[in-house]
DNA sequence: CCAATTTGACCGTC
DNA sequence: GACGGTCAAATTGG
């Protein structure tokens, strides 16, 4: 899918690699910076293997139309037996498209991170830059917090479908499970903070089976945080409210594709704290419609994969 | 007054 | 029937 995402975040991947290289021709004379320099090099050439890939996913899959835009022109109004609008067609229609919007919905593609916020912010819930309305919140079988469901604030008047559910960890309560479903589409939304030179979100994404970037198993996310790896791609950023992840894991689904070797890797922003950020790829289990539950994408029956490649982006800026 | 949140009810899926 | 997801009326806050 050729998304804004795509666009936005190959638009990201260009700008830090133009940064980089500023950062690295201003360096080029200093000796004392060479170990510098080789990073920076390191770091745009993974910038730049990056964008190839996103640009290369992009080409292949063309330019296309949500399917929920397209299928909106082709709902015809329904008329009564008097040729007349009537207040019943108009129910039956509100009825008709809720039930398309469900279906909708669910093949909007799906990902799964884990965020853990910092201590002092444990009460809340995890920021993302973008801006959520609460549409509900249900007790989950299984789980000791309940789910919050939100919906863009744009849903309304863009028509953005992005939903995302925030459920907090059983295990660590500074840890949420948010799960998203469906792009942001509205695009002045990302377009005012791709103008902000200092992003503060920074989702994005690509999918790995165009991915040519060296992968290493992991198990789990729990498991990842144990062996303290080292973060595996991240960005600059301005402070963003209170958030600050200091972990965070993706799991990709698309139920369009139904390909389990498809998924998707992200980097997020990075708050200006000493802390390393994480971020995993792994293959969702796409089952979980109407019986699985957030945790199921991070316990997957197969191996999971990382991306290594790392970006010091402390130094960017 | 308007926008955001809460909460019980409803609906679709399994 | 149980469960997850969504709706929409009521409530709250700025």
């Amino acid at each position: 899918m050729c998304s804004a995402w795509d666009l936005s975040f190959l638009m990201r991947l260009l700008a830090q690699a133009e940064e980089q290289t500023r950062q690295l021709e201003a360096n080029l004379g200093d000796a004392s910076a060479a170990d510098h320099c080789r990073s920076l090099v390191q770091q745009i050439s993974s910038a730049l293997k990056e964008a190839v890939s996103v640009a290369r996913l992009m080409d292949s899959e063309g330019p296309q139309q949500p399917a929920w835009h397209g299928n909106a022109a082709v709902d015809l109004p329904r008329w009564n037996s008097e040729g007349l609008w009537s207040e019943n067609s108009e129910t039956v229609l509100k009825e008709q498209e809720r039930r398309e919007m469900c279906k909708k919905r669910k093949t909007l593609p799906k990902w799964t991170i884990q965020v853990q916020i910092s201590g002092s912010q444990a009460g809340g819930v995890p920021e993302d830059g973008y801006s959520w309305r609460k549409y509900g919140q249900k007790e989950i079988l299984g789980t000791r917090h309940r789910r919050g469901y939100y919906r863009c604030t744009r849903s309304n008047s863009v028509g953005c479908l992005a939903t995302k559910q925030v459920q907090r960890s059983d295990r660590d309560p500074c840890v949420f499970h948010v799960t998203y479903r469906g792009e942001h589409t509205c695009l002045d939304n990302l377009q005012a903070r791709l103008h902000d030179e200092a992003p503060t979100i920074l989702e994005a994404r690509h999918h790995l089976q165009d991915q040519q970037l060296p992968l290493c198993p992991k198990t789990s996310f729990m498991e990842m945080q144990d062996h303290n790896l080292v973060s595996s791609f991240s960005f600059p950023s301005t402070p963003l409210s209170s958030f600050e992840p200091k972990n965070q894991i993706f799991s990709y689904t698309n139920p369009m594709e139904n390909d389990h070797s498809s998924s998707f890797s992200s980097p997020f922003m990075s708050p200006p704290t000493s802390e390393s950020n994480y971020f995993a790829v792994s293959p969702c289990q796409t089952s979980s419609y109407g019986g699985g539950t957030a945790d199921a994408a991070f316990k997957p029956p197969h191996v999971e994969f990382d991306p290594i490649f790392s970006i010091d982006t402390s130094k960017f800026f």
